[in-house]
DNA sequence: GAGTCAACTTAGGAAATTCGGA
DNA sequence: TCCGAATTTCCTAAGTTGACTC
């Protein structure tokens, strides 16, 4: 897998304003940009702008400061200038240009020059063996002064050489003649571990968890009551306000109604947003439990050194496991192997096989028989009939249909996944060093059942009893378990489209709507802070500076025994690499193991910054933010606007750039060139947020074939182009743009091509050949014989043989009827297919390794899209799927054409 | 105040389904 | 109508956040 390798795409289809940015553009937060309109949204925070946009030249190293605005609109916040991405062949994201103070245009930023593997493997990463090693000893507070920072960090601390305590430093105070603090606490403190805030006084906790969490959410609710949370936003947002439809407080619906209509309009009550409360009667059936283990057929067995195997049940289904994956890149995977093995040996030593066989070694196991086996069980499943397909989904639905609703509060919510999981083994992804491992098979005696006090108890459909059955109202899960392979809680939910998680979304999204009156100020302050005599406080401004400029996520720290990946808070000193004077190269693994490759310009007191938080004695492994955990990040931002939360910047930052982006948007164009600029837009936010999916295996096939495709549309050009010649030798001179040559129309191509026409063509006849039969069999008339079709396959062969010649010569004799215009106009639509291949491969180029699909689901504003498609007149079911339709039903009520996030 | 845990959101890959062109 | 490609849905892993405990 790799980060999206955008440097190499330099395709020229672009919205306008995005002339420099053809293909990878970057898109970033709210961000300078070169078309500064009159709107105030689009005023430039800057005095330089994004040199990447500003100068169409793909080189993000070009012009550094574009004075563009005023030194008055050099103050204006970020979130007043959307960032503009920027291109393909922009080597760098500019964060910021200078080192002035002041904030201004997004970063430029060079993503990953090569494709290299998305999933980094075995490129061990120097982690530091235990989690003490990771903190670094503290820089001296003294390096901090502005003539300082350029100094290593604190030698005091270097002495021992030794890392730093696991617990992050205390806030320690710069001590510079120049920012000398009066309050800043001493060094002494330094050494002192940083200090995670406290939660608030602790409420008396009962020993189950369950009543812990009862107990906890009783104090909700009691907060509760008071509708302002649920307020929406934009009811005090003077323009995004105003448009919205007046549906919200109109109707106070009887539940009564909601009863008869699956559809809960929950946006049109005073429903409780975030309420502790959030069910009073709940029913449903808890999960289903999948079929118990089917054995295999007698004959389907794994070998062991070239010996079958009779495996029990048990171990069989174990081996099955495996087996069915042994073509895939899991079962190369040594650490999957090993883990994996490790298992199965512990099952086999309790079911062993009745050949009394001793397994030692995986390389001795053959498995490859019950692939087989899947593989031709795969096969007729295929080959089934229409109707027999039909029976068994009818049986599937027909068994699972008790499980798909619960009944909320009288209301039928789909469930999410009601299923549980079944036993398999654990695709951990990137390095996860429990990959491999046996994921046990779910009993009833594992789950825990949330379900209300009257309902009836489900009866599990195997047999055994709940672990537990309890009745908490203020959470949202129907049924719980821990699995046992990271011991990590797994639940049962509503889906994504009920009220529920509409509900939440819709608070997520007008909690990011709600940052916009606040961004410019926490903009304003974490730059000051980037200077702070704190050090704790200065690598707070810098992460918040990353967090909100590179839309990184928190980073918790995160255990041993899981994939070494990082966020933010977590970044440690490999991660990021400095060029002066001021490029941040980022390389780390993120979520999902998921590169993240960025070389991005930054202020140039965040390079001093990063330079300061490198320093000596911090070596490999060492955190880079040793003084700051997502918890303090949070707890500030939490002072500056409740309930902000690093995440929030995420989506803040992706609706942002999704609407800026959107006025590319054709105005006069066709619906496909419209959703078309949609869909950059789209993608401009999944590059921003990194989205990526692994590129198709096939993709390089697939590629070549549509390449061949183009030039074999060339190939038929220049055919009418030559018979126009035939025609009119004089109009070469009268359009020398048809003299040119096709490109790419080398004589081996057109051989390869002509051969490929010439088998097509034979095949074609000798199907007409066989249907014809057919019909005039059915129509009771004589059949033709053998020898018509060879008399038509010769006819076939030696029209080819004509291709042939003209290829040699050069020549093209019109064929029947053709007029000089008629030619002329299928040389036209010929260029106009030639181009929409060439366009249509490029996109495809453009978003082979992007995911579009995780930035629309969980960080665009569905209501830009809803009203963009009413602005622009484009049917909202080309953008959004069924699903995603019944997760935003909300955003279609709300949003009219004018809605602005 | 560090560590743990509960509860929820976000995420990519696999499987299923639909689309579209020959 | 068939078949491969594209898109959608499903599945479950991997994050974030904040409360709670020790």
């Amino acid at each position: 897998m790799s980060a999206p390798s955008h440097a190499a795409d330099g395709m020229a289809v672009v919205a306008p304003n995005f002339e420099s940015t053809p293909s990878t553009l970057v898109t970033h937060a709210p961000q300078v940009d070169e078309d500064m309109s009159s709107s105030e949204d689009e005023k430039p925070l800057l005095k330089r702008k994004n040199t990447t946009t500003a100068n169409g030249n793909g080189n993000g190293n070009g012009n550094q400061q574009s004075g563009g605005a005023s030194s008055s609109e050099d103050e204006k916040p970020l979130s007043k200038k959307p960032r503009v991405s920027n291109g393909a062949a922009n080597k760098k994201r500019r964060v910021v240009a200078s080192d002035s103070d002041e904030s201004d245009a997004g970063p430029s930023v060079k993503k990953e020059p090569e494709p290299t593997p998305k999933k980094v493997n075995g490129t061990a990463k120097p982690r530091s063996s235990n989690a003490s090693a990771k903190k670094a000893p503290p820089p001296s507070d003294s390096d901090l002064s502005d003539s300082e920072d350029e100094k290593p960090l604190a030698k005091k601390a270097a002495t021992n050489g030794k890392p730093a305590s696991k617990a992050k430093p205390k806030k320690k105070a710069v001590s510079s003649d120049e920012e000398s603090p009066n309050s800043e606490p001493s060094s002494s403190e330094d050494e002192k571990p940083l200090a995670k805030k406290k939660a608030p006084a602790a409420k008396p906790r009962t020993s189950s968890a369950s009543a812990s969490a009862a107990s906890r959410k009783k104090v909700k609710a009691e907060v509760k009551s008071e509708d302002e949370d649920d307020v929406p936003l934009a009811k005090g947002k003077g323009k995004a306000a105003d448009k919205k439809p007046a549906v919200k407080k109109e109707k106070k619906v009887k539940q009564e109604d909601d009863e008869e209509d699956d559809s809960y309009k929950w946006w049109e009550q005073d429903a409780n947003g975030d309420g502790s409360v959030k069910w009073t009667t709940l029913e449903h059936n808890a999960v289903l439990f999948p079929p118990p283990y089917v054995p295999l057929p007698k004959n389907v067995k794994m070998k062991y050194d070239g010996v079958p195997l009779t495996l029990p049940p048990e171990s069989e289904e174990v081996a099955g496991f495996f087996g069915a994956m042994i073509e895939t890149d899991h079962a190369a995977d040594a650490k999957f192997r090993e883990n994996f093995f490790k298992d199965f040996k512990a099952v086999l030593d309790q079911y062993p096989p009745k050949e009394n066989v001793k397994v030692k070694s995986l390389d001795k196991c053959d498995f490859r028989p019950m692939f087989e086996h899947f593989e031709r069980e795969k096969e007729k499943k295929k080959a089934m009939t229409k109707d027999e397909k039909k029976a068994i989904k009818e049986a599937k639905d027909k068994m699972e249909a008790p499980y798909i609703y619960a009944t909320v509060d009288g209301r039928k919510e789909k469930l999410g996944n009601f299923r549980a999981e079944p036993p398999g083994l654990f695709r951990g992804r990137g390095e996860h060093p429990k990959k491999g491992t046996l994921k046990h098979r779910l009993r009833p005696e594992d789950i825990i059942i949330n379900i209300g006090k009257e309902a009836p108890i489900p009866k599990p459909n195997i047999p055994g009893e709940w672990k537990g059955i309890q009745h908490d109202n203020t959470v949202t899960w129907l049924a719980h378990w821990k699995e046992n392979v990271n011991g990590n809680a797994k639940y049962v939910f509503l889906s994504a489209g009920s009220s529920w998680k509409g509900q939440s979304d819709r608070a997520k999204f007008e909690k990011a709507r709600e940052l916009i009156k606040h961004v410019d100020k926490i903009r304003k302050d974490y730059t000051a802070d980037l200077k702070s005599k704190v050090m704790a406080d200065r690598q707070r401004a810098t992460a918040l500076y990353f967090i909100d400029r590179l839309a990184l996520r928190a980073g918790n720290e995160k255990g041993e025994d899981e994939a070494d990946t990082v966020g933010c808070c977590s970044l440690r000193y490999e991660h990021v690499t400095l060029t002066p004077p001021n490029i941040v190269t980022f390389d780390f693994l993120g979520k999902d193991s998921m590169r993240f490759f960025q070389e991005v310009e930054v202020d140039a007191q965040v390079f001093k910054n990063i330079k300061l938080f490198k320093a000596e004695p911090k070596k490999k492994g060492d955190d880079l933010f040793d003084r700051l955990t997502t918890s303090l990040v949070n707890k500030h931002l939490n002072g500056m606007m409740p309930g902000l939360t690093a995440k929030v910047f995420r989506t803040y930052n992706a609706s942002w750039t999704f609407q800026k982006q959107l006025k590319n948007t054709p105005k006069n164009g066709t619906v496909a060139e419209k959703i078309a600029a949609y869909n950059t837009a789209n993608r401009d936010v999944a590059i921003l947020c990194n989205h990526q999916k692994s590129v198709s295996k096939n993709y390089d096939v697939m590629k070549g074939k549509a390449e061949d495709k183009i030039r074999a549309l060339k190939y038929q050009r220049m055919k009418l182009r030559l018979q126009l010649f035939s025609l009119d030798p004089k109009i070469k001179k009268k359009r020398p743009d048809l003299a040119a040559d096709e490109s790419d129309m080398d004589d081996d191509f057109m051989e390869r091509h002509e051969a490929d026409l010439l088998e097509k063509a034979l095949e074609n006849a000798k199907k007409k050949f066989e249907k014809d039969n057919v019909k005039l069999e059915e129509e009771g008339e004589k059949k033709k014989g053998k020898g018509d079709l060879d008399e038509r396959l010769k006819e076939i062969k030696a029209e080819f043989k004509e291709l042939k010649k003209e290829r040699k010569s050069r020549k093209v004799e019109p064929r029947r009827g053709v007029t000089e215009e008629k030619l002329l106009e299928q040389i036209n639509k010929m260029d106009e297919r030639i181009a929409t291949a060439k366009v249509q491969l490029g996109d495809k180029d453009k978003l082979k390794d992007v995911a579009l699909g995780t930035s629309k689901i969980n960080y665009i504003d569905p209501r830009l899209t809803v009203a963009w498609a009413k602005k622009y007149d484009v049917p909202l079911e080309k953008l959004f799927s069924k699903t995603l339709r019944e997760k935003f039903p909300w955003a279609e009520a709300e949003a009219d054409a004018s809605w602005v996030f």
